[in-house]
DNA sequence: AGGATTTCTCTTGACGTCAAGAGAAACTGA
DNA sequence: TCAGTTTCTCTTGACGTCAAGAGAAATCCT
């Protein structure tokens, strides 16, 4: 009997015509998000980022050297909007974690790359942050954590 | 191989020396988070709320009658500060969904009660929530809902 | 070649959230 | 009883996000 139950009890008691097993699924779903979320940027922060930041810093070290992307090869990693975006880089910018150069290819365009600052950041942050993502799942074996993991690419697989 | 295998293989390539096994499923787990917050956001659009209104007075609902909690309950039931919570409610004060009431059995806190504005909205939001919910899980079987929804249960344990 | 369309980034304004702390009322213990 | 502590709500200021759209460059089509 956890949280989500008691939720699904009092909704059981107030409305018995609906159908909750989604809604106690959904309900995990969302409040084990909430704490994932919380401690992965507890870790982030101790390394000076948010996780905004680090998703951007991440992506561009994630693509190797020279550690340059446009925006839009940005946006197209995040599942973020475009003004998002531009806040993000604005905002790396900012604490001289990346740079914005003439993309040579296209005057529309950018490309923001990773200065030594960022990439000392970064490369410092993810190894916390891949040690802390191993914690944040360690109560499931093994075979569990794959399971799980298959679970959610199928469900994924729906939506993109 | 989905969007998120893609970002994996950039992670050994560029750092070999990290396990990502956990960051395959994190990073799914997030990605379905995103797509699953915007479909269910669009649902309450289309009833005129937000989730974090519709999850106030879904609150107050499920209480069951008269649908009067104080701002701490409601804080105990949404993992959220306590400043979000003040304004959730000011905003539905606004829109006359809920109403202030006086606390009768403790002078510093007050009660928050659904208007039978905030009900009719409620009632009709929370079906086509539900029905929604049934949609998004449909693509994976009961048996796989049963089991998806227990490994969610087990993790989400370790944080509550 | 050159007008129409598309692509790409950035701007604006609104919204929801949090952290930190203030103020008022209720408890608690000597 | 009453000073100290705790509980409860609200305030403030900063941050990250989105939707909508603007402006500039590239591309397409005749």
């Amino acid at each position: 009997m956890d949280h989500v139950d008691r939720i699904l009890a009092q909704w059981s008691r107030e409305r018995p015509d609906l159908d909750v097993a989604p809604m106690g699924l959904l309900g995990r779903f969302g409040r084990l998000r909430a704490h994932l979320a919380r401690e992965i940027e507890r870790v982030l922060a101790e390394h000076g980022l948010s996780r905004a930041s680090f998703d951007v810093l991440a992506t561009l070290r994630r693509s190797g050297a020279p550690y340059r992307l446009s925006p839009g090869d940005l946006l197209a990693a995040t599942m973020v909007t475009s003004g998002t975006m531009t806040n993000r880089i604005d905002q790396l910018e900012k604490t001289g974690m990346v740079e914005r150069v003439q993309n040579p290819g296209d005057g529309r365009s950018v490309l923001v790359g990773l200065t030594p600052k960022g990439l000392a950041a970064v490369e410092e942050a993810v190894t916390a942050h891949v040690e802390n993502q191993h914690r944040l799942v360690e109560a499931l074996s093994p075979a569990e954590r794959q399971e799980l993991d298959s679970l959610l690419r199928k469900l994924l697989a729906t939506f993109e």
